[in-house]
DNA sequence: CACCCCATTGATATCGTTGTCAAAGAACAT
DNA sequence: ATGTTCTTTGACAACGATATCAATGGGGTG
C-alpha cells in the first residue's frame, strides 16, 4: 500500500541501505547512485516513515515550544514561525505551557524532555532568563535554544532583538516631539526585556537633558490591569506628564483607558506609546505608536538553529540579533 | 538506559505480550497478571515508546487542528483546550494552518494527512461550515472532530455553541435597557455562526414588536477594518441608532473607533455590545458588553470525543452543545 | 473419566527504518 | 604484480512495540 524504503530500493536496484543513505544526505555515495535512488523516491512517491526512523535512531524529530507568557499574540506569532521553520524539516513542534514560578519547573521539564524523547527545546522569555533553568538544561544535556535571553551565553543558541536600541529611538521620537515630561511604566522584573527597555528610556532621556521625575516611573507587569493602575497612580499626581511610554502595547491600553475615565484626551492631553505592536495597538483610538519586532522571524530563527545543529549544518548555526521597527500612530502628538 | 517492555516482562515474569496486553488495557488478562504488570510498570518507571507503538500498530498519535483563522486569542483558546485533553492520552496535537479559499485544499488536506499519518483532525470556522470539505474527508475515511459546525451530521463529532440563543438574549438585553433603535453588523458570511448570531437578533427584534431599520444593517467579515467601515456608513446616516451590535468584539471595537472619532462617546451617544469576549473587550474604554463561548472547554471536548472514537470508549464519545454566557460591561447603557 | 471449550499466556514474526561491519572494487604506491 | 588504502555498497541485526497463532490449563459436560 504505501511505499517503503524497499519498494525503492527494488525499483532503484540498490540495497536498502543505500537508499536510506540517500535520503539522510550521507557521505560516500556515487552521485549516479545518488541520482538513480532519487528518481526512484520521486517516481514512487515515497516519504520515508517517521515512527521507523525515530525508534531506530533515537531521535523523535520533535521540538517543544516552553512558555510562560499570558499574552496569546505573542505566543501565536511565535508559533506560527516556529511551524514554518519546522514545515519542509520532518521536525514537529509540541507545545508546553510552564509556571516559571513552580519549584519542580526544573525536574518537570527534565521530565518532560525524557518522556516524551523531546529533541531540542525552545524557550521564550521569561524562562529565557532564568539562567539556573538554563544551565540545569546543559547539566542534563538537553538542546535548546533561547528566544531574546538576558545574558547572551555565546556557546548557546539564542535569537535577540535590540530591545535597548528601540527603546531608545522610540523614546527620541517622543522628544523629538516637543516631550519633557514623560512618565515610563516598566515590564514584568524577571523579563530581561523589561530593563534593556527600561535602560533605553533613562539613557535617552539622560543624553538629551532631560530630568526624569521619579513619580512618572511606575513599576508594571506586562498586563492591562498594571497599566491601568499605574496610570491611575500617575493621574493621582499634582502634575501629570505630557507622555507617557509603557513597555508594552497592553499597559498602554490600560492607562490610555485610566486617562479616558479621568477625563483626559489621548492624545490631545497626553500622548502614549507602547511596545510590541500587538492587536491592540491598532484596534483601540487612537492607534499606539509602537515598536514592532520581528517575533515571527525570530521564532523561525530559533528553531532553524535548533534543526540546523541536529542536521549536523554547523554553518548555519548562527545566534543572532534582529532588529525592530519603530510604528508610529496616531496616539504620539507633537506639542 | 530506558525501560522497555522488554524489562517489565522479565520484572513481573510474564511474557512481553502479556506486558502489551495490560499496557493497552485488553480483555482476557488475569486480575492477578495485571496487578503484577502494574507494579512493574510502576516500579520500573516504564513508558511506551511511542515511536515502536506507532510503527507497528501504524498509529500516528497525532491530531491536527486545522484552521483558517486571523483571530489569534481564539486561536490560543482552541489550542489550549485541545492540549489539555491530550495531556494524558498520549495523543500529540500538530497545527495545520490552510487557506479556505484555496482550491487545493482539499486535496492538500488529504496529502497532509496521509504523509504525516495524522489520526485525526479538528476542523475549527469556516472550514467546519464548509460541507464539500467535510464530505471529502468521509470519503477518504479520515476522521475528523467539528467545532461549531453548521448543519450538525449526527453522525460526526462535533461541538457546537448556541450562538442563536445568546444573540437572542443579548439583544433582549439590549432592548431591556430601552433601546429600540438598534444596528447590527453581521459577521463573515462563510461562517454560520454569523448567521445564527444574525438570526437571533432578528427573532428577539421582531419579537419585542421592534422595527428594524436596514440602514443600520451591515455586512461585515468579522475584522476589526470591516467594524469601523460600517461604523463609517452608519454615521452617515441620517438618524444613527442608540445602539450596536457586532457578530464579534473586534468590529465593535471598530465601530467603537470610528465613533470616536466622529465626537459620539461611548456610552453615552451609543451602547455597544460584541459577542465572544475576546481580550479587546475589556482592554478598551468602555469595555464591552458581550458573549463569552467556553471555547477551552468546546475544544478539548472536540479533541476527547476523537480521542475516544480511537479508543474505542464509545459511550464517550458523544457530541454536545455548550452554553455562552452574557457579560454585561459598561459599554451598554440604560436609555 | 474422557472430552471439549474458553480464558489466559507466550514464542515468534513483523512494522520500516538506521547501525554495524564486512566485502568488493577502484586508485595508487611499491 | 602485489600490497595498501579509500570509496562505495550490501547483508543482516536491531530499535521497541503489537499481531498472529498456537499452547496451556481449568472448568463444565456427557
Amino acid at each position: 500500500m504505501t511505499v517503503t524504503i524497499k519498494d525503492v530500493s527494488k525499483d532503484a536496484a540498490v540495497s536498502i541501505k543505500t537508499v536510506s543513505r540517500v535520503i539522510n544526505n550521507e557521505a560516500n555515495v556515487a552521485e549516479t547512485t545518488k541520482e538513480k535512488v532519487l528518481a526512484s523516491v520521486k517516481k514512487l512517491g515515497f516519504k520515508p516513515n517517521k515512527s521507523a526512523q525515530s525508534l531506530r535512531s533515537k531521535k523523535s524529530y520533535m521540538l517543544a515550544l516552553l512558555y510562560d507568557n499570558p499574552n496569546k499574540s505573542y505566543l501565536a506569532d511565535v508559533q506560527s514561525g516556529i511551524f514554518n521553520a519546522c514545515k519542509s524539516t520532518g521536525y514537529n513542534l509540541v507545545i508546553q505551557e510552564c509556571d516559571y514560578k513552580s519549584n519542580e519547573l526544573k525536574t518537570d521539564i527534565v521530565k518532560f524532555v525524557e518522556d516524551f524523547r523531546i529533541d531540542g527545546l525552545i524557550v521564550t522569555p521569561p524562562l529565557s532568563d532564568m539562567e539556573d533553568f538554563l544551565q540545569n538544561l546543559d547539566n542534563h544535556e538537553i538542546e535548546y535554544s533561547v528566544i531574546a535571553p538576558s545574558t547572551m551565553n555565546p556557546e548557546s543558541l539564542h535569537v535577540s532583538s535590540n530591545d535597548y536600541e528601540a527603546s531608545y529611538s522610540l523614546t527620541s521620537e517622543i522628544i523629538k516631539h516637543g516631550h519633557k515630561d514623560i512618565g515610563f511604566i516598566k515590564g514584568h522584573p524577571k523579563h530581561s526585556a523589561s530593563h534593556l527597555r527600561f535602560n533605553g528610556f533613562v539613557d535617552a532621556i539622560k543624553n538629551n537633558g532631560i530630568e526624569s521625575n521619579e513619580q512618572w516611573i511606575k513599576q508594571g507587569n506586562f498586563s492591562f490591569k498594571s497599566g491601568f493602575d499605574a496610570g491611575v497612580e500617575i493621574f493621582h499626581s499634582e502634575k501629570i506628564p505630557t507622555a507617557i511610554f509603557a513597555s508594552n502595547d497592553s499597559m498602554a491600553a490600560g492607562i490610555m483607558k485610566s486617562a479616558q475615565m479621568k477625563g483626559l484626551q489621548v492624545p490631545n492631553d497626553l500622548s502614549l506609546a507602547g511596545f510590541d505592536d500587538s492587536p491592540i495597538a491598532h484596534q483601540i483610538w487612537p492607534a499606539l505608536t509602537t515598536v514592532k519586532q520581528p517575533v515571527e522571524k525570530m521564532a523561525a530563527h530559533a528553531a532553524k538553529i535548533l534543526i540546523a545543529k541536529f542536521d549536523g549544518l554547523a554553518e548555519q548555526t548562527k545566534s543572532k540579533e534582529f532588529k525592530s521597527e519603530l510604528i508610529v500612530r496616531e496616539s504620539l502628538k507633537t506639542l
